[in-house]
RNA sequence: GGCUCCAUGGUCAAGCGGUUAAGACAUCGCCCUUUCACGGCGGUAACACGGGUUCGAUUCCCGUUGGAGUCACCA
C-alpha cells in the first residue's frame, strides 16, 4: 500500500481563521494516523491579495499548534519548490496548459473583459452570474497564432462538454454527479501568466503525490471541473475527503472579518493552543467512545476519517471556554503559574505572592484574561455597599456583621501568625465560643477584607496574602462602614 | 435563481431496522463549601414534515420544507 500523503495549501492573504486550521488539523491527523506525510506548499498565485508576513504567521501558527510538516518550502522532501511563484518559475503550469490545448481540452481566450461584461449576465442576491460562452474556442490555428504573435493578451481555459455527466466520488459524500453542462469553461493560465488556485492545485498535487485531497466543503460543487483535468491529463484521480463546514452561530461559513475566529486572536483572547486544537478537532469529528480531552498524539491514534460528520458545525466560543477552563484544571500548578504571571502582574504589580494567587484562581478561570478581575481586590480595596454584608443563607446582616467585626478585630490584633492555617484555627474557636455557624463570622470578615461579592478564595486565605497590616486596616474600614 | 450538499435538544454530537434515543457545553434545581468557582447528584430539552419499503423505522427510498455552499483572470 502506498503511503498517505496529504496537504495544507493555504493562500497567504492574512491570518488563519479556525476554519483554515482546522482544515490543517486534519490533513495533518489523516496523514499521522496512516503513518503518512503531511506538506505544506504555499498558494501564492494572487499578487493582489499576497500580505507582507502572512506566510510566516502559517508557519506561526502550524508550528504553535504542533502539525509539523514532513515537506514544505522550508524542508525539502524532493517534490520542491512548494511555493507556486517559484514553481511557476519552472514553467510547469504553462507546460501542462499547453499540454490539454494540444488534446482538445482547453482553448486560448482573448476575449477582453468588455466583451466578457457583455455575455449574458443575470444578478442574484448582488452576485452576478456568468458563464462563458466559448467564443474563442470557434478560433483556428491562424487566428490563434496571429493574436499571440501581436501580443494580444489572452488566458487558457478549460474546454468542458455541454452535454453528457461527470461523477466524482468523496470519501465522505460519497458519488457525486453533475450535468456537464453545469460546468462553465473555467479559466487555468490567467493573462498574468501565473496558474488559478483551480489550476495549480490539480498540477501541483499530481506531481508533488498528494494521494489524499483533503480541503473544505465549498469546493464540493467544483470538484467535478477538477475531475475533468486528472482525466483529461490520464492521471489518477486522488481520493478526496471534503470537510464539513464551521460556521458562526448565525449557521453562515466562518469568514476571516468575523471577528473572534483566528487563531492568533483567540490566543490573544486568552485561550490555550492545545485547547483550540482539541476543541475543532471535535468540531466535525468524534471519536468511537466519549471522550473529548484529547493531546494532539491522542488525536493521531484515534483520528479515523471515516468518523467526519457531513453536517456544518456551530464554532462554540462558550464550549471552547469550558474546555479551556478544562486545560487549565489539568495543568502543572508551575505550568500555569507561568503563564499566568504576566496577567497576575500586570493585575496587581509586584509585592504578591502571585504563586499562591495564582493556584487560587486556576480552578476558577475560563481564560487568561478572567484572572484580572478575580484577583483586582488585592491590590486596593473596592468601594463597596455595606448592602454586600446582608447574606440571606449565612444570616448575617449590617448589625451582626459589625458585632462580628468588633468582636473579631481585638483577636485578630493579638494573633501573629498569619498563615492561612492559624488564622483559621483562631477563628474557628471564636466561632465554637459563639456557638453560630462558620459563615456567620466569615462573611463578614471575607467582606471587609476583599470588598467584593465573590473571591476566588475564602477570608483566612486572603488576609494571609494580605498581611496582617493591610487586614486590620481593611476590617477597621469595614467597622467604620457599618457604623455609617 | 441554477447546481451541489446537509437535516437527532439552543450548541457539539452517539446512533448505522427493534434503544427508557447516549454523552458533553449551555440552562435550571439540590448537595458540598470560609463567598464564588471546582466537585457530586438530579431536572428541562431532540429524531423537520409527508409518503412509501418492512412484522417493525431516527435509521433505507422518494417528495416537501428548511438550512448551507457554490456559480471570479479569489483561493
Amino acid at each position: 500500500m502506498t503511503k498517505i500523503r496529504t496537504r495544507y495549501a493555504p493562500s497567504p492573504t492574512g491570518k488563519m481563521h479556525v476554519g483554515n486550521l482546522r482544515s490543517a488539523l486534519y490533513e495533518f491527523l489523516i496523514a499521522k494516523h496512516a503513518g503518512g506525510d503531511f506538506m505544506l506548499r504555499i498558494e501564492d498565485t494572487d499578487q493582489e491579495r499576497f500580505v507582507e508576513g502572512a506566510t510566516e504567521i502559517i508557519y506561526r501558527t502550524l508550528e504553535k499548534a504542533g502539525l509539523k510538516h514532513d515537506e514544505g518550502p522550508d524542508k525539502d522532501g524532493g517534490y520542491g519548490p512548494y511555493i507556486q511563484s517559484e514553481r511557476m518559475k519552472t514553467g510547469i503550469y504553462m507546460k501542462y496548459a499547453k499540454e490539454l490545448i494540444d488534446k482538445g481540452e482547453a482553448y486560448y481566450c482573448f476575449c477582453d473583459k468588455e466583451r466578457l461584461a457583455g455575455l449574458k449576465t443575470e444578478i442574484v442576491e448582488g452576485k452576478e452570474i456568468m458563464v462563458y460562452d466559448k467564443h474563442c474556442l470557434s478560433l483556428s490555428r491562424e487566428e490563434v497564432e496571429e493574436k499571440l504573435k501581436a501580443g494580444v493578451p489572452f488566458v487558457i481555459r478549460q474546454n468542458n462538454p455541454t452535454e453528457g455527466s461527470t461523477t466524482f466520488h468523496d470519501e465522505l459524500y460519497g458519488d457525486i454527479t453533475v450535468n456537464n453542462s453545469e460546468l462553465d469553461d473555467m479559466i487555468l493560465i490567467k493573462s498574468d501568466g501565473y496558474p488559478t488556485y483551480n489550476f495549480a492545485n490539480v498540477v501541483d498535487d499530481h506531481t508533488m503525490n498528494i494521494t489524499h485531497v483533503v480541503r473544505g466543503n465549498e469546493y464540493l460543487s467544483s470538484s467535478p471541473k477538477y475531475v475533468r483535468l486528472y482525466e483529461a491529463f490520464g492521471w489518477e484521480v486522488p481520493v478526496y475527503v471534503h470537510l464539513p463546514l464551521i460556521t458562526d452561530e448565525n449557521h453562515k461559513k466562518l469568514s476571516k472579518r468575523s471577528g473572534h475566529s483566528s487563531f492568533e486572536d483567540l490566543i490573544e483572547q486568552g485561550f490555550l493552543t492545545e485547547a483550540i486544537v482539541n476543541y475543532i478537532a471535535l468540531l466535525g469529528w468524534s471519536p468511537e467512545d466519549n471522550r473529548e480531552i484529547f493531546s494532539l498524539d491522542e488525536l493521531i491514534k484515534e483520528f479515523d476519517y471515516h468518523r467526519i460528520s457531513k453536517s456544518p458545525a456551530v464554532f462554540d466560543i462558550v464550549k471552547l471556554k469550558w474546555m479551556n477552563g478544562e486545560y487549565f484544571k489539568a495543568m502543572e500548578e508551575e505550568v500555569f503559574y507561568n503563564m499566568a504571571k504576566p496577567y497576575l502582574l500586570k493585575a496587581l504589580g509586584d509585592g504578591f505572592d502571585l504563586r499562591k494567587i495564582a493556584a487560587m484562581v486556576k480552578t476558577r478561570i475560563e481564560i487568561f484574561p478572567d484572572i484580572a478581575e478575580q484577583v483586582d481586590f488585592f491590590k486596593e480595596l473596592p468601594e463597596y455597599d455595606i448592602q454586600m454584608y446582608t447574606h440571606k443563607k449565612m444570616k448575617t446582616d449590617a448589625a451582626s456583621s459589625l458585632e462580628v467585626l468588633k468582636e473579631v478585630l481585638p483577636i485578630l490584633e493579638e494573633q501573629e501568625d498569619y498563615s492561612n492555617d492559624a488564622l483559621y484555627q483562631r477563628l474557628l474557636a471564636y466561632v465554637e465560643q459563639k456557638g453560630c455557624k462558620n459563615g456567620y463570622v466569615m462573611w463578614p470578615i471575607r467582606t471587609a477584607v476583599s470588598g467584593k461579592q465573590m473571591t476566588p478564595a475564602g477570608a483566612t486565605e486572603i488576609m494571609e496574602i494580605l498581611g496582617k497590616e493591610e487586614s486590620l486596616k481593611r476590617l477597621r474600614i469595614g467597622i467604620e462602614k457599618l457604623q455609617g
